[in-house]
DNA sequence: TATTGTTATACTCTATAACTATA
DNA sequence: TATAGTTATAGAGTATAACAATA
């Protein structure tokens, strides 16, 4: 198959890498969540008093769609919400036992996946790699 | 804000990567077509003969989830098909003249972008990140 | 006036399963 | 029996716009 002029373009390239890892990231999570709602817990839990505005900012989501999200979560029982103190419009996020509990249960395998790539491609490209992607984030 | 231990991981900083890329993708066609729908347009031009179903599958999609965009592309006069003589339950799918100006009238736009990254990185690095992104669909 | 969280809504993309016609 | 294309369907994820409460 011949991608014509896009063959060996980043735009496309990037697109199928992406596809395939999230592909990978599905099937090992067995539907139980997408990469993006897992980096949404992780987010919580790093970042103890962050408003869902923040954290929707920094995990690409706009803010109504972090509502169903945090509600679920809220069902599962991986996160608390309370009024923030200083700003009675806030909610404050928290992440509950289980939660952490729920992080680290899928930790392993997300460190074995990132494991896996980073042998495939040996530390120092691996290191170059990351800082390709994040260079690519910056701008152009 | 703090990823915590997704911190530098390949995983999230390519999704970040590629969202960011089709968020500045999609801006430019101005939501006249996703960048996987322009390839699938562009491997029907460089891939005469091909059927449906191997069109799907290089473009990542299932071969029900293709009919539809045909659909929109014959009623946009940019493909037609036909059946294939060799095997009555193919179908063939041909570019048409309007097809490739299509294709044609993008291409500039979608080769800034990609100039832009190029530009960013340097021809080296850039090779190097192509060379990686593919890597990173073979198998890790 | 502007912002936070929420709701209602609608849209888009996608896959699954079942169908048909061919092989 | 298996495969190509199709259909109907359902599901998920997302954003937009409007709202109440608060700043």
């Amino acid at each position: 198959m011949d991608y014509g002029f896009l063959t060996d373009m980043v735009g496309l390239e990037l697109r199928k890498a992406q596809s395939q890892t999230e592909k990978k990231f599905d099937q090992l999570f067995n539907g139980d969540l997408l990469p993006g709602h897992y980096t949404v817990l992780v987010l919580i839990k790093n970042n103890p008093g962050s408003t869902q505005s923040s954290i929707a900012q920094y995990a690409g989501l706009d803010r109504s769609s972090l509502v169903p999200l945090l509600k679920q979560f809220e069902k599962r029982g991986f996160i608390t919400r309370k009024k923030a103190t200083n700003d009675a419009r806030s909610n404050i996020t928290i992440i509950t036992p289980a939660g952490e509990d729920f992080i680290q249960r899928h930790r392993a395998t997300i460190e074995e996946l990132e494991h896996n790539i980073k042998k495939a491609f040996g530390p120092k490209n691996y290191s170059q790699l990351v800082k390709f992607l994040k260079q690519l984030q910056d701008h152009p």
